[in-house]
DNA sequence: ATGGCCATCATGGATGGA
C-alpha cells in the first residue's frame, strides 16, 4: 500500500498536476491539504475517473483536507483536533486496516504572532486527540503538512532559520512529543541525507526551488507496527517543476513492498 | 531589501501562505 501526502495549494488550480502524478504513481491513498474550496467544489469526477473515491472536509478560500482512496474507506472523522473552530484541518479514515490521519497543521505566520500561539495550542490539542483516539500498538499513519521542520538537517540554511517559525524550539518540541508517544518519522527511517533531496517545500519567491532553498515540513508519522511493514518513503521533486506547480512536493510512504528500493529518489 | 510569488475573493487590494 502506498500513501501519498501533498499540499496542493488549491485543488482547482492544481487538478491537472495532481492527475498527472496520480496517473503515473497510482498511490492507494492520497492525502491532500490546502484544497482552498468547499466540498461541493471539489473535483470528485476527476478522481472517480482515476479510480478514487474521496472524503473531503473543505472550507471556503482557506485550508481544506481530503483523503482519496482506491481501497474502501470507513470510519471517517472530520473537524479535529479543535472541533468547531471553523478551520478544516483534520480528516481521518480506516483504509486497508490502517488508521490514516491527514493533517494541515496551522502555519503560525511568525513567532509571537497570534497565529503562532494558535499553532502551539493546536498541536497540544492534536497530542490530546491522538492519545484519546489511538494507542501506540495500533496501525496508525499521521501524514500531512506539519509546517514544522523537525531538525536542522531538514532546513536549507539552519542558521538563517534558527528560531524562526517552522523551526522554533516550541514547535519542534511538540513534534518530538508525538515521537515520544510512539511515532517514527518515516522519511528518516530510509534517508539520512540533508539538502535538496530531503526538502518538501520551496518558497515561490526568489526561485527558492531552483536555488535549493527548501525545508522538509511534510511528513508521515508511523507507529511501530506500520514501521515493520514500511519499505520506503520518497519525495517527488519532479512535481515541483513545470507549469504552475504547488509550492510543496508530494511525499509517498511505501508499505508491504519488500522489493522496493528504499534509496529511490524522484529527482 | 520591513521584498520577492501565488491563489482566492460578489475583481482589486487585502489576506494567508511558509
Amino acid at each position: 500500500m502506498r500513501i501519498t501526502t501533498w499540499n496542493v495549494n488549491s485543488i482547482r488550480a492544481r487538478a491537472h498536476r495532481v492527475a498527472e502524478v496520480v496517473e503515473r504513481d497510482k498511490p492507494d491513498v492520497l492525502c491532500l491539504q490546502e484544497l482552498k474550496c468547499q466540498d461541493h467544489q471539489f473535483p470528485h469526477e476527476l478522481f472517480e475517473d482515476l479510480g478514487y473515491s474521496c472524503e473531503t472536509f473543505g472550507q471556503k478560500t482557506y485550508n481544506g483536507v481530503a483523503i482519496c482512496s482506491r481501497l474502501p474507506m470507513s470510519g471517517v472523522s472530520r473537524d479535529f483536533p479543535i472541533p468547531g473552530d471553523g478551520q478544516s484541518r483534520g480528516i481521518a479514515a480506516m483504509v486497508g486496516g490502517v488508521r490514516v490521519v491527514n493533517l494541515y497543521v496551522v502555519n503560525g505566520k511568525q513567532v509571537g504572532h497570534d497565529y503562532y500561539d494558535y499553532k502551539l495550542r493546536w498541536l497540544d490539542a492534536l497530542q490530546a486527540w491522538v492519545e484519546g483516539d489511538a494507542t501506540p500498538d495500533d496501525d496508525v499513519v499521521i501524514c500531512g503538512d506539519f509546517n514544522i521542520a523537525p531538525a536542522d538537517g531538514d532546513v536549507w540554511d539552519p542558521a538563517r532559520w534558527e528560531g524562526e517559525n517552522l523551526c522554533s524550539p516550541p514547535e519542534r518540541e511538540r513534534f518530538q512529543r508525538l515521537l515520544a508517544w510512539g511515532f517514527t518519522d518515516a522519511f528518516r527511517v530510509f534517508h539520512d541525507e540533508v539538502g535538496r533531496y530531503a526538502h518538501t517545500w520551496w518558497d515561490f519567491r526568489g526561485n527558492g526551488f531552483g536555488r535549493g532553498r527548501g525545508l522538509r515540513i511534510d511528513h508521515h508519522l508511523i507507529t511501530e507496527s506500520v514501521k515493520a511493514r514500511a519499505n520506503g518513503c520518497y519525495v517527488d521533486r519532479s512535481a515541483r517543476k513545470g507549469i504552475k506547480p504547488s509550492d510543496h512536493a508530494p511525499v509517498t510512504l511505501v508499505l508491504d513492498e519488500p522489493d522496493f528500493d528504499p534509496k529511490t529518489l524522484r529527482i
